[in-house]
DNA sequence: TTCGTTGCAAACATTTTGCAGTTTC
DNA sequence: GAAACTGCAAAATGTTTGCAACGAA
Protein backbone atom coordinates (compact mmCIF):
# COMPACT_ATOMS: atom_id res chain seq x y z
CA UNK A 1 0.00 0.00 0.00
CA UNK A 2 2.10 2.61 1.30
CA UNK A 3 5.17 2.94 -0.83
CA UNK A 4 6.30 6.24 0.09
CA UNK A 5 9.93 6.62 1.00
CA UNK A 6 10.38 7.16 5.08
CA UNK A 7 11.93 10.62 5.27
CA UNK A 8 12.70 11.65 9.13
CA UNK A 9 9.97 14.02 10.20
CA UNK A 10 13.09 16.43 11.38
CA UNK A 11 13.91 16.90 7.55
CA UNK A 12 12.48 19.70 7.18
CA UNK A 13 13.48 20.21 3.58
CA UNK A 14 11.85 22.00 0.88
CA UNK A 15 9.83 19.62 -0.50
CA UNK A 16 8.57 18.20 2.81
CA UNK A 17 8.13 22.18 4.72
CA UNK A 18 4.47 21.68 4.31
CA UNK A 19 3.93 18.89 4.99
CA UNK A 20 5.69 19.72 8.53
CA UNK A 21 4.16 22.43 8.93
CA UNK A 22 0.75 20.56 9.10
CA UNK A 23 2.49 18.33 11.36
CA UNK A 24 4.19 20.59 13.77
CA UNK A 25 1.01 22.58 13.67
CA UNK A 26 -1.03 19.81 15.43
CA UNK A 27 1.74 18.76 17.60
CA UNK A 28 2.11 22.25 19.15
CA UNK A 29 -1.88 22.42 20.33
CA UNK A 30 -3.66 20.88 22.34
CA UNK A 31 -7.07 22.43 20.60
CA UNK A 32 -7.83 19.27 18.21
CA UNK A 33 -8.06 21.50 15.56
CA UNK A 34 -10.70 21.23 12.22
CA UNK A 35 -8.81 20.91 8.66
CA UNK A 36 -9.56 24.61 8.38
CA UNK A 37 -8.43 25.29 11.86
CA UNK A 38 -5.20 24.37 10.75
CA UNK A 39 -5.34 26.18 7.08
CA UNK A 40 -5.86 29.28 9.27
CA UNK A 41 -3.03 29.14 11.88
CA UNK A 42 -0.70 28.08 8.97
CA UNK A 43 -1.46 31.15 6.91
CA UNK A 44 1.23 33.44 9.16
CA UNK A 45 3.85 31.71 8.57
CA UNK A 46 2.45 29.75 5.30
CA UNK A 47 0.39 32.53 3.46
CA UNK A 48 0.29 30.33 0.28
CA UNK A 49 -0.66 26.74 1.78
CA UNK A 50 -4.06 25.45 -0.28
CA UNK A 51 -6.59 23.73 2.09
CA UNK A 52 -6.27 20.64 -0.46
CA UNK A 53 -2.94 20.45 1.17
CA UNK A 54 -3.98 20.51 4.41
CA UNK A 55 -6.77 17.70 3.95
CA UNK A 56 -3.99 15.40 1.78
CA UNK A 57 -1.86 15.79 4.87
CA UNK A 58 -4.08 15.29 7.36
CA UNK A 59 -5.65 11.81 5.61
CA UNK A 60 -2.11 10.75 5.07
CA UNK A 61 -0.79 10.95 8.54
CA UNK A 62 -4.42 9.96 10.11
CA UNK A 63 -3.69 6.46 7.63
CA UNK A 64 0.09 6.58 8.66
CA UNK A 65 -1.86 6.41 12.26
CA UNK A 66 0.38 9.38 13.77
CA UNK A 67 -2.25 11.40 14.11
CA UNK A 68 -6.34 10.43 14.88
CA UNK A 69 -9.73 11.78 14.39
CA UNK A 70 -10.92 12.52 17.86
CA UNK A 71 -14.11 13.84 17.26
CA UNK A 72 -16.89 15.35 13.98
CA UNK A 73 -18.24 18.40 15.73
CA UNK A 74 -21.23 19.54 14.00
CA UNK A 75 -19.88 17.92 10.64
CA UNK A 76 -16.52 18.92 10.80
CA UNK A 77 -13.49 16.79 11.79
CA UNK A 78 -11.25 17.58 14.60
CA UNK A 79 -7.58 15.88 14.94
CA UNK A 80 -5.14 15.43 17.54
CA UNK A 81 -1.60 14.45 17.37
CA UNK A 82 -1.93 12.84 20.50
CA UNK A 83 -2.57 9.36 19.56
CA UNK A 84 -2.31 8.22 23.46
CA UNK A 85 -6.17 7.30 24.27
CA UNK A 86 -7.15 9.62 26.27
CA UNK A 87 -10.67 11.39 27.39
CA UNK A 88 -11.80 14.42 25.84
CA UNK A 89 -15.25 16.83 26.35
CA UNK A 90 -16.83 18.51 23.80
CA UNK A 91 -18.31 21.73 24.51
CA UNK A 92 -21.67 22.07 22.91
CA UNK A 93 -22.04 25.76 23.18
CA UNK A 94 -18.09 26.95 21.50
CA UNK A 95 -17.56 23.79 19.94
CA UNK A 96 -14.09 22.97 21.81
CA UNK A 97 -12.43 20.16 22.27
CA UNK A 98 -10.62 19.70 25.51
CA UNK A 99 -8.45 17.06 26.91
CA UNK A 100 -9.56 15.55 30.68
CA UNK A 101 -6.52 14.19 31.42
CA UNK A 102 -7.86 13.87 35.23
CA UNK A 103 -9.92 11.14 34.20
CA UNK A 104 -8.51 8.28 33.13
CA UNK A 105 -9.03 5.93 29.98
CA UNK A 106 -10.43 2.75 31.01
CA UNK A 107 -7.82 0.57 29.30
CA UNK A 108 -8.57 -2.54 30.75
CA UNK A 109 -12.53 -2.92 28.59
CA UNK A 110 -10.54 -3.60 25.29
CA UNK A 111 -9.29 -6.92 26.30
CA UNK A 112 -12.82 -7.39 28.23
CA UNK A 113 -14.76 -6.36 24.76
CA UNK A 114 -12.29 -8.79 22.97
CA UNK A 115 -12.89 -12.03 25.16
CA UNK A 116 -16.79 -11.51 24.95
CA UNK A 117 -17.62 -10.35 21.57
CA UNK A 118 -14.71 -11.88 19.46
CA UNK A 119 -14.07 -8.48 17.76
CA UNK A 120 -10.61 -6.80 17.31
CA UNK A 121 -10.74 -3.52 19.32
CA UNK A 122 -7.98 -1.49 17.47
CA UNK A 123 -9.41 1.96 19.60
CA UNK A 124 -11.53 3.55 21.96
CA UNK A 125 -12.97 6.43 22.68
CA UNK A 126 -14.50 7.88 25.78
CA UNK A 127 -16.08 11.73 24.97
CA UNK A 128 -18.21 13.75 27.64
CA UNK A 129 -20.35 16.38 25.76
CA UNK A 130 -21.77 19.47 27.34
CA UNK A 131 -21.08 23.48 28.51
CA UNK A 132 -17.38 24.02 28.91
CA UNK A 133 -16.97 26.52 32.37
CA UNK A 134 -16.41 29.17 30.41
CA UNK A 135 -19.11 29.24 28.43
CA UNK A 136 -21.32 28.79 31.72
CA UNK A 137 -19.69 31.70 32.78
CA UNK A 138 -20.71 33.46 30.09
CA UNK A 139 -24.34 32.37 30.61
CA UNK A 140 -24.54 34.11 33.59
CA UNK A 141 -22.83 36.84 32.97
CA UNK A 142 -25.58 37.70 30.32
CA UNK A 143 -28.28 36.91 32.71
CA UNK A 144 -26.89 38.84 35.51
CA UNK B 1 -38.36 27.44 21.33
CA UNK B 2 -40.37 24.61 21.18
CA UNK B 3 -43.75 25.70 20.61
CA UNK B 4 -45.40 22.68 18.69
CA UNK B 5 -48.43 20.63 19.55
CA UNK B 6 -47.39 17.70 21.82
CA UNK B 7 -48.83 14.50 19.96
CA UNK B 8 -48.60 11.61 21.79
CA UNK B 9 -46.43 9.17 19.63
CA UNK B 10 -49.31 6.32 19.72
CA UNK B 11 -51.43 8.74 17.36
CA UNK B 12 -51.02 7.79 14.27
CA UNK B 13 -53.12 10.11 12.38
CA UNK B 14 -52.46 11.02 8.60
CA UNK B 15 -51.15 14.08 9.36
CA UNK B 16 -48.29 12.16 11.80
CA UNK B 17 -47.91 9.15 9.55
CA UNK B 18 -44.82 9.42 8.04
CA UNK B 19 -43.24 11.08 11.14
CA UNK B 20 -44.29 8.11 13.05
CA UNK B 21 -42.68 5.69 10.97
CA UNK B 22 -39.42 7.14 11.16
CA UNK B 23 -39.18 7.12 14.85
CA UNK B 24 -40.57 3.44 15.01
CA UNK B 25 -38.25 2.16 12.31
CA UNK B 26 -35.79 3.82 14.46
CA UNK B 27 -37.11 2.13 17.69
CA UNK B 28 -37.55 -1.33 15.40
CA UNK B 29 -34.08 -1.51 14.92
CA UNK B 30 -30.50 -1.60 16.55
CA UNK B 31 -28.40 -1.11 13.65
CA UNK B 32 -27.92 2.82 14.17
CA UNK B 33 -28.68 2.97 10.74
CA UNK B 34 -27.85 6.75 9.15
CA UNK B 35 -30.52 8.83 7.41
CA UNK B 36 -30.26 7.17 4.23
CA UNK B 37 -30.45 3.58 5.90
CA UNK B 38 -33.52 4.69 7.66
CA UNK B 39 -35.23 6.24 3.96
CA UNK B 40 -34.45 3.11 2.67
CA UNK B 41 -35.70 1.02 5.17
CA UNK B 42 -39.15 2.98 4.93
CA UNK B 43 -39.26 2.31 1.21
CA UNK B 44 -41.70 -0.26 1.30
CA UNK B 45 -44.26 0.78 3.85
CA UNK B 46 -43.98 4.59 2.48
CA UNK B 47 -42.32 4.60 -1.13
CA UNK B 48 -43.04 7.92 -1.77
CA UNK B 49 -41.29 9.33 1.42
CA UNK B 50 -38.39 11.70 0.75
CA UNK B 51 -35.12 11.87 2.21
CA UNK B 52 -35.84 15.72 3.19
CA UNK B 53 -38.54 14.40 5.63
CA UNK B 54 -36.12 12.09 7.15
CA UNK B 55 -34.04 14.59 7.98
CA UNK B 56 -36.11 17.32 8.83
CA UNK B 57 -37.64 14.45 11.58
CA UNK B 58 -34.56 13.07 12.92
CA UNK B 59 -33.01 16.82 13.17
CA UNK B 60 -36.21 17.38 15.46
CA UNK B 61 -36.66 14.00 17.26
CA UNK B 62 -32.55 14.71 18.29
CA UNK B 63 -33.90 18.38 19.35
CA UNK B 64 -36.51 16.94 21.53
CA UNK B 65 -33.95 14.75 23.03
CA UNK B 66 -35.56 11.25 21.71
CA UNK B 67 -33.01 10.08 19.38
CA UNK B 68 -29.23 10.69 19.63
CA UNK B 69 -26.63 11.14 17.13
CA UNK B 70 -24.08 7.89 18.76
CA UNK B 71 -21.44 8.25 15.78
CA UNK B 72 -19.87 10.04 12.70
CA UNK B 73 -19.04 6.77 10.82
CA UNK B 74 -17.10 7.69 7.44
CA UNK B 75 -18.46 11.21 7.39
CA UNK B 76 -21.84 9.92 7.94
CA UNK B 77 -24.25 10.47 11.06
CA UNK B 78 -25.42 7.23 13.12
CA UNK B 79 -28.72 7.78 14.75
CA UNK B 80 -30.34 5.29 18.01
CA UNK B 81 -33.41 5.88 19.75
CA UNK B 82 -31.95 4.25 22.77
CA UNK B 83 -30.77 7.12 24.21
CA UNK B 84 -29.77 5.31 27.66
CA UNK B 85 -25.96 5.74 27.73
CA UNK B 86 -24.31 2.80 26.54
CA UNK B 87 -21.22 1.61 24.86
CA UNK B 88 -21.32 1.10 21.03
CA UNK B 89 -18.40 -0.77 18.69
CA UNK B 90 -17.80 0.52 15.36
CA UNK B 91 -16.68 -1.62 12.73
CA UNK B 92 -14.23 -0.10 10.12
CA UNK B 93 -14.53 -2.75 7.77
CA UNK B 94 -18.36 -2.69 7.02
CA UNK B 95 -19.11 0.12 9.29
CA UNK B 96 -21.48 -1.54 11.65
CA UNK B 97 -22.48 0.25 14.72
CA UNK B 98 -23.68 -2.32 17.47
CA UNK B 99 -24.31 -2.13 21.35
CA UNK B 100 -21.79 -3.37 23.58
CA UNK B 101 -24.19 -4.03 26.34
CA UNK B 102 -21.51 -6.39 28.09
CA UNK B 103 -19.19 -3.63 28.92
CA UNK B 104 -20.74 -1.44 31.58
CA UNK B 105 -21.06 2.43 30.90
CA UNK B 106 -18.94 4.18 33.61
CA UNK B 107 -21.26 6.11 35.26
CA UNK B 108 -19.62 7.85 38.10
CA UNK B 109 -17.20 9.49 35.52
CA UNK B 110 -19.53 12.25 34.41
CA UNK B 111 -19.67 13.49 38.10
CA UNK B 112 -15.97 12.96 38.98
CA UNK B 113 -15.28 15.64 35.53
CA UNK B 114 -18.15 18.07 36.66
CA UNK B 115 -16.29 18.60 40.31
CA UNK B 116 -12.77 18.60 38.77
CA UNK B 117 -13.23 20.73 35.74
CA UNK B 118 -16.47 22.84 36.40
CA UNK B 119 -18.26 22.32 33.57
CA UNK B 120 -21.89 20.69 33.10
CA UNK B 121 -21.55 17.27 31.59
CA UNK B 122 -25.01 15.85 29.67
CA UNK B 123 -23.98 13.15 27.76
CA UNK B 124 -20.74 10.38 27.77
CA UNK B 125 -20.20 8.40 25.02
CA UNK B 126 -17.54 5.60 25.05
CA UNK B 127 -16.87 3.70 21.37
CA UNK B 128 -14.48 1.00 20.49
CA UNK B 129 -13.27 0.88 16.90
CA UNK B 130 -11.90 -2.19 15.45
CA UNK B 131 -12.95 -5.42 13.40
CA UNK B 132 -16.30 -6.97 13.78
CA UNK B 133 -16.30 -10.97 14.26
CA UNK B 134 -17.82 -11.68 11.00
CA UNK B 135 -15.28 -9.39 9.46
CA UNK B 136 -12.82 -11.27 10.82
CA UNK B 137 -14.43 -14.49 9.92
CA UNK B 138 -14.60 -12.92 6.12
CA UNK B 139 -10.92 -11.85 6.09
CA UNK B 140 -10.07 -15.71 7.25
CA UNK B 141 -11.98 -17.49 4.68
CA UNK B 142 -10.16 -15.26 1.91
CA UNK B 143 -6.98 -16.10 3.10
CA UNK B 144 -7.67 -19.92 3.10
C1' DT C 1 13.47 11.88 -16.64
C1' DT C 2 10.92 10.09 -13.10
C1' DC C 3 8.54 10.67 -8.97
C1' DG C 4 6.37 13.21 -5.23
C1' DT C 5 4.18 17.62 -3.54
C1' DT C 6 1.35 21.47 -4.25
C1' DG C 7 -2.39 25.09 -5.76
C1' DC C 8 -6.34 25.63 -8.09
C1' DA C 9 -10.72 24.52 -9.52
C1' DA C 10 -13.99 21.17 -10.23
C1' DA C 11 -16.30 17.31 -8.42
C1' DC C 12 -18.43 14.83 -4.76
C1' DA C 13 -21.36 13.48 -0.80
C1' DT C 14 -24.07 14.59 2.97
C1' DT C 15 -27.19 17.66 4.95
C1' DT C 16 -30.15 21.82 4.98
C1' DT C 17 -33.48 24.96 3.12
C1' DG C 18 -37.05 27.58 0.12
C1' DC C 19 -41.22 26.94 -1.88
C1' DA C 20 -45.55 25.26 -3.34
C1' DG C 21 -49.17 21.84 -2.52
C1' DT C 22 -51.85 19.49 0.85
C1' DT C 23 -53.96 18.34 5.31
C1' DT C 24 -55.48 19.42 9.97
C1' DC C 25 -57.68 22.25 13.22
C1' DG D 1 -57.87 30.85 7.18
C1' DA D 2 -53.71 29.76 9.94
C1' DA D 3 -50.43 26.50 11.05
C1' DA D 4 -47.99 22.30 10.22
C1' DC D 5 -46.09 18.43 7.24
C1' DT D 6 -44.23 16.93 3.03
C1' DG D 7 -41.86 16.35 -1.79
C1' DC D 8 -38.99 18.33 -4.82
C1' DA D 9 -35.21 20.80 -6.30
C1' DA D 10 -31.71 23.90 -5.20
C1' DA D 11 -28.35 25.42 -2.06
C1' DA D 12 -24.93 24.97 1.39
C1' DT D 13 -21.08 22.70 3.52
C1' DG D 14 -17.07 19.83 4.30
C1' DT D 15 -14.03 16.86 1.85
C1' DT D 16 -11.81 14.65 -2.17
C1' DT D 17 -9.77 14.53 -6.68
C1' DG D 18 -7.85 15.63 -11.54
C1' DC D 19 -4.53 18.21 -13.55
C1' DA D 20 -0.74 21.07 -14.60
C1' DA D 21 3.36 23.18 -12.62
C1' DC D 22 7.19 22.79 -9.90
C1' DG D 23 11.09 20.72 -7.23
C1' DA D 24 14.01 16.85 -5.71
C1' DA D 25 16.58 12.72 -6.72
Amino acid sequence: MDTERQVPMEQSTKQFKKRNAILECLRGTDTHPSADMVHQMLQAEHPDISLATVYRNLSRFRNQGIIQCVATVKGIERFDANINPHVHFICSSCDAVVDMHQIPMPQDLSTALENTSGCRVESCQLTFTGICSSCIHNEKEKVS
